[in-house]
DNA sequence: ACAAAAGTGTTCTAGTTACACCCATGG
DNA sequence: CCATGGGTGTAACTAGAACACTTTTGT
């Protein structure tokens, strides 16, 4: 690190931080699906501006990072303040610094995507009065500062991420179908997967067990699972490919 | 984001920021090759510190983000400045902000990975009297601060880069042998690859052209090869797996 | 002549894709 | 009895891995 500014937190008689340094937020691009089966849908997690600029606007949620705080956890504190949301998982995606991204001056944002469990919605109306509001990620409303951007690049390293990591079972309930397992992964990427093969292929992997119940609906009911953490561990320590 | 703290940059006479800002600072793990074919090593640019804490010990070169300076322009005037070299790769790898990462106090990087050209090594001593130096990146001296830890995480996220993208074409000169490609690409991978694999691979993926000359050695002489980069850009837009 | 790197095809295997029918239940 | 989703196997194709000998040059 460069040693022209005196260094932060330098004591005593030194001078003191010559530039104004950027200020430093994170933001958090919440995911969850709501519906079941053929009707699943993606949404994000927004919460309404309070103040200028971009008041009124919908925006992630977000924050300045406090002192002594990691920066995932910074994100963590974020999200359940604005939301009362509690993320199950939360990925760094990057850090963005463009300048001019906000209009009150010099900004870097460390961007984090997280997801939520369809089963644990219950928002909290944030204690600054904020609202905080799920929308179908189709139809998002415009978004303040660059945060477009982001959600675009939180829904990049996503669809990524759950081509080679076990992000699906963070949005399931402990149990579950192979058919919702299936509609989950389709949603996520965006993209339709042949049953036959999905089924083959998540059951060969092996971190998966029957369970005894059966998932009662309108039509045929249908098999329960559980995820094996331990199988499921083991499986991605081997950097196989996962079955979608 | 949020507004607890007033934001940075507001005007006139709101309060001012009340908590003390993290510092932000670039960090850049530099690589590249020297040797040529069967001895080709990677190597990692490093320079010494010349001021407390961590007196004399080496360091990834680095610095403070200046006012509305973009993250990737930082990172590369800060390697420009402390070493003289001028990168011509230049990747995001992470935002790191453990806390005590930093004993002056909390200070966040934004972690580099860049490649230079083998060709270009020509070290400026910079203007503030520090050394740059390289190290082959398997016998590295002790590092300051945790950048142990981000020289890791670089060199990780530089094998998946390779795995992905055409970053080799930064580390070689405009023309080159398969041979030359491929002794580079295993490198980078720490893991060798096949040969007669490599060169059909890598010429049926259609973005090399033969060039007229050879590369006259103490043995037979290899066909020279260039990148055509118009063919490269279609290949890469497709996502198709590269061949190695 | 020999040492050293360049150059060249084929076979086998594993993984991925595509595809169609019967089953169990609720209404 | 019909509409809806659950459940099952096989054949074709593609991508990747393994493998050995001949050629050209410098010394």
């Amino acid at each position: 690190m460069s040693e022209k500014p005196a260094a932060y937190g330098e004591t005593g008689s030194r001078r003191t931080y010559e530039w104004p340094r950027p200020a430093l937020t994170v933001d958090v691009a919440v995911f969850s699906v709501i519906g079941t089966l053929n009707d699943l849908m993606l949404q994000v997690l927004l919460v309404e501006r309070a103040q200028e600029p971009f008041k009124g606007s919908w925006a992630l949620p977000g924050g300045f990072v406090h002192e002594n705080e990691d920066l995932g956890a910074a994100a963590a504190r974020e999200l359940l303040e604005e939301t009362g949301v509690r993320e199950s998982y939360l990925d760094q995606v990057a850090a963005i610094g463009t300048p001019g991204r906000d209009p009150r001056g010099h900004t870097v944002t460390v961007l984090h995507v997280a997801l939520i469990p369809a089963d644990k919605h219950d928002l909290v109306s944030s204690g600054d009065a904020r609202m905080a509001r799920w929308f179908p990620a189709a139809k998002l409303p415009p978004l303040a500062f660059d945060h477009a951007k982001l959600l675009e690049a939180a829904r990049d390293h996503l669809r990524r991420r759950i081509a080679a990591t076990p992000v699906c079972f963070e949005l399931l309930p402990a149990e579950f179908t192979l058919s919702e397992l299936q509609a989950l992964c389709e949603t996520l990427l965006g993209r339709a997967l042949d049953r036959r093969n999905f089924r083959r292929k998540v059951q060969d992997a092996g971190f998966l067990a029957k369970v005894k119940g059966q998932r009662e609906g309108k039509h045929r009911p249908a098999q329960l699972f559980k995820l094996l953490p331990k199988e499921f561990a083991r499986y991605v320590a081997q950097e196989r490919a996962l079955p979608w």
